[in-house]
DNA sequence: TGTAGAATTGTAATGATTACAATTATTATA
DNA sequence: TATAATAATTGTAATCATTACAATTCTACA
C-alpha cells in the first residue's frame, strides 16, 4: 500500500523529471509521514535539516509532483492545500477539533451514476468533516 | 427540489436571522441561478442592480447562512470558494475546460464504511472533476 | 573544462478573504 | 412618535497562501 520510495524515482526518471536533493525530501517527507501537510508545513518541517531551502521550491515541487499525477492535492479548506502521495483510491475526513486528517477506503464504482455516463472524469475527491474518536472522548470527559 | 424562498424566509425567522435587503438579493440569486458562483461573481452579478453593495457585506452574508445551514461552502479548488443552496445531498462536477459546474446525485449512504463508525460524521463532500460533453465535443470537432 | 538548460532562491506581487471602525438601518421601549 | 440600543452595511486596510520573476546555483553533456 505505502509507495515505495524507489518505485517513485523509476517513475520520475521515466517522466524526466529530475530528481534534486530538495525533491527528494519533500517526496520523503510526503511518504514517511503521510500525515497530509501544507506546503506550509512542509517547509517547516524540511528547513530544519536544510536551512537553504525555499518556500517557493516547496511550491514548485508540490506542482510538479501533482501534475505528474505523483501527488495529489487535498483541498477541503478554501484556505489551504494540503499535500499527498497518491495511494489509490481513498476518502479524506478532517476533524473540525484537533485538525488532523484520516484516511478511509472507499469504494469509487459504487459512486458511478448515470447522470455522468457522458462526462469524462479524471479525479474523483470524498472529503467528510466532523469529529474523530478521540475529540469525541475528549468532549465526553470535559463535561 | 428547488427551495423556496418562502421557506427560507421560514428557516431564517426561526433562526433569528434578520432578512436584509442585501441578505435577501444573495440568497435570491443563488436560488434562481443555481450557478455556485464564487463570492465575487456574486457581487458583481449583484452589484449592477444594487450600486452600494459593498463586497464585505457579501462575504458577511454567506458566512452567517453558511454558519445556519442554508448555504453550502463548496471548495474544489484552493484558490476559490463556492456557494450552494443546500438542497440535499449531491456530488459536483468541474469542468477542466469550460470551468462549469454540475449537480449530481449521490448516494451518500453507500459511502459508509466501518472504518469511520467511531466517527461523528458531520458533512460530506464529493467532487470529480474531468471534461463536461459539450466541451468533449467541441475538442472533436477542433480535431 | 565549458556551456546550455534546468532548478533553486529570495523578494515582490497577486488575489481572495478577513478585520476593523465609521456609518446606516432596525428594533424595542418609553 | 421619539429615542436608545443593537445589528447590519460599508469602505479601507490588513492578512495570508500562493505565484511571478529575476538572479544565482546546479547538473548534464559535449
Amino acid at each position: 500500500m505505502k509507495p515505495l520510495l524507489e518505485d517513485i524515482k523509476q517513475e520520475l526518471k521515466a517522466k524526466n523529471i529530475y530528481l534534486s536533493h530538495q525533491r527528494l525530501k519533500v517526496l520523503e517527507c510526503l511518504i514517511q509521514n503521510h500525515c497530509h501537510p501544507t506546503a506550509e508545513e512542509l517547509f517547516i518541517g524540511l528547513h530544519k535539516d536544510m536551512p537553504t531551502l525555499s518556500k517557493t521550491t516547496v511550491y514548485n515541487t508540490l506542482r510538479i509532483l501533482a501534475e505528474s499525477d505523483l501527488v495529489r492535492t487535498i483541498t477541503i479548506e478554501g484556505n489551504e492545500s494540503r499535500y499527498d502521495i497518491v495511494t489509490g483510491d481513498h476518502g479524506h475526513f478532517k476533524c473540525g477539533s484537533c485538525g488532523m486528517i484520516f484516511d478511509f477506503p472507499i469504494d469509487f464504482d459504487s459512486l458511478l451514476t448515470k447522470e455522468l455516463i457522458r462526462f469524462k472524469i479524471i479525479e474523483k475527491n470524498i472529503y467528510f468533516k466532523g469529529l474523530c474518536p478521540e475529540c469525541i472522548s475528549n468532549k465526553q470527559k470535559i463535561k
